[in-house]
DNA sequence: GCATAAATAGAAATGATTTCTTTTTACATG
DNA sequence: CATGTAAAAAGAAATCATTTCTATTTATGC
């Protein structure tokens, strides 16, 4: 596995820093999602000094390539989790309990929830789908595409 | 419309304060999402004294109550949007540049998409499909479905 | 080994959101 | 119409996840 993490790295150019190793294997050997905050006390039984913001930067560039995927929680906090279905864009289902996250695979959204229910036995309490982008207008529009 | 928003209330059990009005009327009037700041600023040009909590509380009761709907965006702040869609469950496409809103109806994920962008024209750059719940360890567990 | 760009520490700032306490207000009731 | 009461609001302050900044360290190609 460490392998396996080290030539992912490479492949995206970003260093082999102890920490950054130390951080994936964290989040590789924990079953469910976990906060930045959470990885970072981890870490820190490793490291006498790590900071915070080493542990957000990696977390975000990590996630920008795809290596590990974001969980947006009902609290609007921002969790992460190493997921094993590789860097291919699909969704999850998370227990906001045990923070397991399962993968869905594509279909329609009600039979989703049922496939879920169904293949986890558990219970659907939310659920958020929504698509962004620009509209028509905005795409073709004079400004282009700004970001508001 | 004014009617409308009273009688609303008046089912719901809320006060008919006046800024509470002004600020769904501030939602009714405008196309596309809004963030709290918005609505504070814009209130404060017809309300001398109002305090941006006071907009926070009534954006927060008034979407738990499912009269106002919740833009989640890609910058992780909270939008608001007044649907005309109804209180009925249903999802959105949102415009990152005009910040226009527009209903999904329900069908595959992967036709959506491809709907969204066949009626409004549009790109899609993102979009978020995650089921929160609880699994079905958690469901019946000793804990019983304890949040973490 | 050395140069260099990337990565990190540590402190501080940011900024959305929430909490707290006191005061005000809507409205049901008499 | 007066009034008691619980909801609503003001205003200030706190919270807290996340980001920014600058100086220092480190991984890696040559």
């Amino acid at each position: 596995m460490k392998q396996g993490i080290n030539a992912i790295l490479k492949e995206l150019g970003l260093k082999e820093t102890p920490k950054r190793l130390a951080l994936l294997e964290v989040l590789a050997e924990e079953p469910g999602f976990l906060s930045p905050e959470e990885i970072w006390r981890s870490l820190k039984v490793r490291f006498a000094t790590i900071g915070l913001p080493t542990v957000y930067r990696n977390l975000e560039d990590l996630a920008n390539r795809g290596v590990i995927s974001t969980v947006i929680h009902p609290n609007r906090q921002l969790y992460y989790y190493f997921c094993t279905e590789g860097t291919g864009h699909h969704h999850h289902f998370i227990c906001t309990s045990c923070r397991k996250v399962e993968d869905i695979p594509e279909c329609t959204v009600a039979a989703m929830a049922g496939d879920i229910v169904t293949r986890a036995g558990g219970k659907i309490t939310s659920h958020i789908v929504q698509f962004n982008g620009l509209c028509g207008d905005c795409l073709t529009g004079p400004d282009g595409g700004m970001e508001v």
